[in-house]
DNA sequence: ATGAAAGCGCTAACAA
DNA sequence: TTGTTAGCGCTTTCAT
């Protein structure tokens, strides 16, 4: 029946070493202001006594809690499941933990900034979208200033450092492959609702945008709804499917919503790529495994999550703030596959 | 020019309510043990400075730090990224923080415990099947014990706390239905290594348990290794289409291999269901708008999450450790859609 | 190069 | 009911 021993501190480490407290604290972060030979002794007695520094202890001294907080507005989303795990890997790498949140409440800005206060979290990686600039102000713009990399779809707020995709060239360029491939009358899935009226998504202004430059009808009807989820995809499958003249090709503002556009219109016996092209938006791992194999316009999800976790980081360990915001534009890419055709006879 | 304030303590917010810090500290987490005059005047002093508690220094001196440590295997997996949101759910609900880690290093055990004995985390959910016993044995066996909930395919020590699903079960039932839709040549992929012949994957033993219950053939070069990604059921299918004989079933151990696996028949001209059947396991969303829609066990994963992270965290603030270890299972179901069809003439 | 001492912000034991 | 005091384990002046 073992004694459980008590976790060992710095002080035992000390004693077992034959030195102060603080000579210890020294060989953990300033090893070359200490002899060689005590820096050795030290080092022994750590391993011996399996001390492990005690975080609490050292962030409540410091002020910083080697951690960053990571926002999402949605983790069972696969695409940011792949941002987080490229997050994570840079985060260790570089001594910081993870913390996770999603659910915000009905004061976000206060939730993820009490992260801060509280000393649990040096900084934010901001991956929802629905948080609305003058809010995320109030995150950034407090006197207790919470460093933070905002990194979603829409063009956040000049003043807060960013690392995004270039949605809406992006979009644009989806519309351009549509139209290249002889379509004219073009529909677009994504969200739609009020907030989108005073600050539309880059994908649907560049949807727009192309159109327009295009001298292409943008038909209302034409642009359903949806949430980024399969199933928002096939409502608007059913909606396409009950109308009179549907579009010939389609431009969903993410995978997900394409493959339920796609399973959704199968069912109804509208065939892709024979009857529409559909490309969606992401390339997400299954989007090329899928049947047909879907068009899309890729994302660099993996540096999205690497680039702002370094950006992040930097700004922590630099000289924090008194630089100009960060603003990295990542490229997507056009991915052509099977699920977009040329119009037969166009 | 705003002067940053400082982030208020407690001792300001006692100086406001001219009471003392402990008062303040009574407040928060006994209010019942101070007058209701006094605690109106707290509260309010504590609207005042805006003060939010200090985590660092609460930590460090009550050894808790009110979060949990989540080890995945692969986060970009969307399987574990559905459990991670339910996770997440389950520990803000309940106050908790939740730090996501994955890359374990070459002392997986030793990472994850110094996330306890650093105080960081109070406890462990263990998502990552890849750590054998004994390792976890170094974490929870230790003197310095973590509390863990273990959650992954395997039976996991019956000394661990675990919540899982019925995977051998499972798989048997999968190898069930095939059987019962007239198949006797039946393949299977699943990872295979060095590992795995000593502790056999369960849902491999299920397959296996299944073919020999009803007296049916395994063929070895019917199994196919496969790491669980759509990349590796590519493989398979390559691997399976340059055979002389190949079965005329698959079970994979779960959806993305069975997804890479048609997607590479397809490829060599071998449609499912009318060439092969397949049936694979977890029920990701995809799954049900895939073409075809595919057959799969499907796994309760938001309760996996949801009642793991309970468990944990019931066993974090319950009489830890004096009980006997939890071990839950959960029952996944066979969802039949279109990928496995009957025998033609069987 | 090393040690002594102070203090980060909090809670809990003890006193009043 | 409330205040005083000590101390969680660490880092960092300031001495030596």
């Amino acid at each position: 029946m073992e004694v459980p021993r008590k976790i060992p501190t710095i002080q035992d480490v000390a004693r077992h070493a034959k030195v102060s407290a603080a000579t210890v604290s020294r060989v953990l972060s300033n090893p070359e202001r200490v002899s060689e030979a005590t820096r050795a002794r030290v080092h022994e007695a750590v391993r011996l006594t399996g001390y492990t520094i005690n975080q609490a202890a050292r962030t409540l001294r410091m002020q910083r809690a080697k951690t960053i907080l990571m926002a999402l507005p949605g983790i069972g989303n696969p695409f940011y499941s792949t941002v987080l795990e490229a997050a994570m890997q840079v985060a260790t790498a570089r001594g910081y933990g993870l913390l996770v949140t999603g659910r915000l409440g009905d004061d976000p800005a206060r939730w993820l900034r009490d992260y801060y206060v509280s000393n649990r979290a040096d900084g934010l990686l901001l991956f929802d979208g629905t948080l609305v600039t003058q809010t995320l102000h109030g995150i950034a713009d407090d006197a207790r200033q919470m460093p933070l990399v905002a990194s979603y779809d829409d063009v956040p707020d000049p003043r807060i450092n960013s690392v995004v995709t270039d949605n809406l060239e992006a979009a644009a360029r989806a519309v351009a492959h549509l139209a290249e491939y002889g379509h004219t009358k073009i529909g677009h899935v994504n969200v739609r609702n009020e907030s989108d009226l005073t600050k539309p998504h880059q994908r649907f202004s560049g949807f727009v945008q192309e159109m327009r430059r295009r001298g292409l009808e943008i038909r209302e009807d034409w642009i359903q709804p949806g949430d980024y989820s399969m199933a928002d995809g096939r409502r608007a499958a059913a909606a396409y499917a009950a109308m009179k003249e549907r579009p010939t090709a389609i431009f969903t503002a993410n995978d997900e919503m394409a493959i339920g556009l796609l399973a959704g219109f199968r069912e109804h016996g509208i065939e892709c790529p024979r009857d529409v092209s559909i490309i969606g938006f992401d390339d997400i791992t299954v989007a090329k495994n899928y049947f047909p194999a879907l068009t899309t316009m890729s994302q660099p999800r993996v540096e999205l999550g690497r680039v702002a976790t370094e950006a992040l980081i930097n700004l922590l360990e630099g000289n924090a703030g008194d630089g100009d915001p960060v603003h990295i534009v990542l490229p997507s890419e056009l991915v052509v596959r099977q699920s977009t055709q040329r119009l037969a006879g166009g």
